[in-house]
DNA sequence: CCAGTATTTCAATAATGGTTGAAATTCTAC
DNA sequence: GTAGAATTTCAACCATTATTGAAATACTGG
């Protein structure tokens, strides 16, 4: 994969001193954190996953708590929370009757990392 | 919007420590940081648009370049840099015949920071 | 003005993600 | 074991996002 493809002179040269396509190719991150950056960017592309996220680190939380802060109805929490926890941003532990939702070790360093 | 609703013991001492969920809903970001987080977190979900992202952070490039690094079609690489500028991680400018792509501040310090 | 190159826009389609309400699951307490 | 509460699962539907190829735009050099 080489550069025989026109480009502008105030790009080709910086470029070449960074050595070339190949080399910005080769200093960006490989494919599976990029994996990870998008699954966790995935996770957060919605604001009541946003806000259950920053909820749960400062308290740890059953799904009816989180149906009263948020006004929604159980299955659709149920279905964000899925979302959180398939890319590994909260667990859950059940307590008698309850289950409870726990920010993972990634989520609260996320949470902290954008607050 | 009170609790008047029955949750496990383990939970409530805690939460009414922080004030119940009144008092957790107050310590959240406001509406408007987390739609910021969310656009953010929109854009940075599909692993082209991170890669370009990370490759602009290096060096501006004309969409040729990119078309090369990623082996896109045209109209498919100026639709994702397209959501990346609208979201306000990167911008362009016209320098011939090209335009050229660089990050924008904000879109330089996310690079960093997921980095 | 013409031809050519770089890039975007558009409309149609395909794919993914979110919402809904009802039914299923899992636990508890009697 | 039955009844009841908390939560998830499911299928159907709706909404948003991504891909495609063709046509439009905007610039350059002659």
């Amino acid at each position: 994969m080489m550069e025989e493809i026109e480009i502008p002179d105030s790009i080709r040269c910086e470029l070449e001193e960074k050595g070339g396509l190949n080399g910005i190719t080769e200093s960006l991150p490989d494919d599976q954190t990029i994996k990870d950056i998008v699954l966790v960017a995935r996770a957060l592309s919605d604001p009541v996953r946003v806000k259950v996220l920053f909820a749960l680190s400062v308290q740890p939380m059953c799904v009816c708590l989180l149906v009263v802060m948020t006004g929604y109805a159980y299955s659709k929490m149920s279905y964000h929370l899925s979302v959180l926890k398939e890319d590994n941003l909260v667990y859950a532990r059940q307590e008698g009757n309850y289950l409870i939702y726990y920010p993972t070790d990634l989520g609260r360093r996320v949470a902290l990392w954008i607050g």
